[in-house]
This record gives structure tokens, C-alpha cells and sequence, in this order.
DNA sequence: GTCTATAGCCGGATAGAC
DNA sequence: GTCTATCCGGCTATAGAC
């Protein structure tokens, strides 16, 4: 009946919708800069149109940013699911999430850096937001997964635990780079999720072999 | 010959100069809303002067932002060294260590904010400043800690690996309260401490008892 | 849907009196 | 050392032509 409707199924040749392209945008400069420091001026900039065209597109620059994060978050958010529904033993379950963590995070640094910066300043309505919407599902997940390797244990804790091991090394890598023992290493996802998965499941003893 | 010299010793309840005021409430305000937002005018009315009277105590924004951070890191650095002076064997020295850095971390909020912060946007050199100046010292300390703990393994990623499990359940605080099994316990430090140690002693395995 | 032009606000910073 | 007064630049956002 409408033609027109199969232009819907988008197609990667086809030159994105402007709105997608200022939300592409975006994202990429607030991570790197902040909301507070990026203006409306520098995005349309980079977009290549006039900044009262973008006001088109967005009511105002909050509407923009939060666009920005949710599109961001909610297509994390898929990925992230997809990695813990394979039926394995827990210990080779973890050790996948550990892996395949470890690799989305560390391609994707402007995600990195939207949460890092909405710990410091998402006010509460975000954060509910960011926990049901994006990391809920596969933090109970990840809670069960724990709690199936050690019965007696906290899950929220060690869930918590194993994300930390794992994000704390890349963002600190700008520090770390000055600091006694630093390679380039350090800051791959393979070498990241290995140490890691040694250390959960030895402790510091054996954790790692040079 | 000059009495007025017995001045320089501060008593705590002599009144502070205004230009550590100033600094003291700067820190407060940086680290709670970030340089972007913290107009000069927020400062002034929060110290209680008028913002052209700031002017005369720092020559700008951004050398009253340099000097403050200089003040809350230099500060810490001192209590972060002493921790690991004593003598004692490796186990105990860590246990020690991990028990009084959640300590000081979940103490001082200010301090963990401002590290958050200059980690998405200092620039290298406030990098290099606060890794040699703050950290450098008792970051080469754990690391030959845990260097002698396990004599083969990487010293700068175990020691990162010990700092993110204390710090990363702090940072992530205004998320966790929505994520499931969340306690008011996850945010004291002891508990983070033991849970820590714990951790690193056994891996996931009996890592903690309910 | 994108433009030019501009309103209106808020920020950092300075001059100069007291 | 602190004040009042003010400059000026950058910011978000709107009006209205094309």
C-alpha cells in the first residue's frame, strides 16, 4: 500500500536523518567536554548548520542532552543483555562476561565518560533511569551469576566488584600513565579481562604471570 | 626579638584568613558541582564577600581552582604515606592499608569527587601533578606490597586493581542505591574493607560470609 | 528545514573609591 | 582588603525571512 513506509528499514548507505547526526554529535562532545562545556554554538558547528537550526530539531539543550544519553545507554544497554544469556557453567559464564565486558568498554569510551560524568552530576530522576533502563537486567544477572559461584556470598557487592576491576583500569589510564609500571597494555581489553578473571578467581596469589 | 612571629603557629581558634576561607569553600563548591559551575559570584556570596574582593587574593578563576586542588590533594598525600610505613608482613600491611584508604576515601568527599573530576577533564599537566605529587609515592609503596604478596605478578595493575575495589563502590553510589541488594552498609567503610581484603585474599570464592 | 539577526542573560574580570 | 559600578564577551533561545 505505502512504498514509502520501507525507507524506514534504514540503510547504512543512505545518508542519516539531521536530528540522528546532531545526536551522534553530541554525544561524542559531551563525553569528551561535559554538558557545561560544550556549547549550542560548537554542536551545530560540527554538525555544519547554524545553531538556530538545531532549535528545529530540540526544544532546548537539556532536551538535546538527554536525547544524547539515552540513545546512548538504551543501545549499551541491548548488547550488554545479549552477554549473559548463554547456558555454560558459572565459572566459564563469567569469565565470557568478563571478556566481552571488557571489550565493549573499552571501544567505546564516550559511553565510558556519559557514565562517569552522570555519577558526578545525573541528579536522581537520571540515575533511575540509567539503572532501570540500562544496567538493571544484567546487574541481576551478573548478582545471580556471583551468587551461583559462592552461595554464602553478597551479590550486589561482588557484581559491583567485578565491574570495578574492570572499568577502574581504563578510567584511570590518563593518570596511570604516569605512574610506576604503566604499559600500553594496561589499557587492552583482552589483557584487562584476563587479570581480572585470574584475580576474581585466585585472589592475589597467582593472579597473574608476567 | 619578634613576638608577633608565634602568630605563624595557627590556633584552631584564632579566625582563618580569608584567603583559606575562600579556598576552603572553593574546594566544597568545585567538587560538588565542577569548575564549569561554579561562577566566581557562588564563591564570593558563599564566603561572604563581594565577588571583586576575591580578585585581590587570586589573580583568576582558574588559579583559585589550581589552588585548591593543590590543597586537597597535598593534604591527603601526607596522610596517604604514613599508612604504609609500618612494619609488618605483607598480608597484614595490605589488610592494614585497605582498611584505613576506605577510610580516608569515605571520609572525604571532596577529595574522591575532585579526583573524579580531574580524571574526565584535568589536562596532562594537573596529571602529572597530582601522580607525582599525590600519588606517586604510595602508589610505588603497594605496588612493592603486592609485588611481595605474589612475586610474579604486575605490580601496577594489582595496585590498581586494590585502589579500584575501595574507590569504585564509593563512586558509584548514586547508582547502586537503585540496583538490587543495595544496604547503607555498601557505603561504610569498614565493610568495604573487609569485602575488600576478603576479595584479594581468596577471590570469589568465600569471600565473605552474610 | 535552514538561514540572518538579535534579544536578553550571566559570566569573568577591571577601575577606582574608601 | 573590601567595596560599587561597569565593561564586555559568550551563552541560550527566539523572531521571522527564505
Amino acid at each position: 500500500m505505502n512504498a514509502v513506509k520501507d525507507n524506514s528499514v534504514k540503510d547504512k548507505s543512505v545518508k542519516e536523518s539531521t536530528r540522528q547526526t546532531i545526536i551522534d554529535i553530541s554525544i561524542k562532545l559531551f563525553a569528551q567536554s561535559g554538558y557545561a562545556n560544550v556549547s549550542v554554538r560548537d554542536i551545530a558547528a560540527a554538525v555544519g548548520i547554524k545553531p538556530a537550526s538545531l532549535y528545529y530539531h530540540f526544544d532546548n539543550k537539556q532536551t538535546l542532552y538527554l536525547a544524547s544519553i539515552k540513545e546512548v545507554f538504551s543501545s549499551k544497554a541491548i548488547a550488554l543483555t545479549e552477554i549473559l544469556q548463554i547456558q555454560e557453567p558459572a565459572e566459564t559464564k563469567l569469565k565470557y562476561y568478563i571478556y566481552k565486558f571488557s571489550e565493549l568498554a573499552s571501544e567505546d569510551e564516550p559511553f565510558r565518560r556519559l557514565i562517569q560524568r552522570e555519577m558526578l552530576d545525573g541528579d536522581e530522576q537520571r540515575m533511575q533511569y540509567l539503572a532501570e533502563k540500562v544496567f538493571q537486567d544484567q546487574f541481576n544477572a551478573l548478582s545471580l551469576l556471583v551468587l551461583e559461584i559462592d552461595p554464602q556470598c553478597d551479590p550486589h557487592l561482588n557484581a559491583i566488584s567485578v565491574l570495578s576491576l574492570i572499568l577502574y583500569h581504563l578510567e584511570t589510564t590518563p593518570i596511570r600513565y604516569f605512574l610506576k609500571g604503566y604499559k600500553k597494555q594496561h589499557n587492552q581489553a583482552e589483557f584487562i579481562a584476563q587479570h581480572v578473571f585470574n584475580l576474581l578467581m585466585n585472589g592475589l596469589l597467582r593472579s597473574d604471570t608476567l
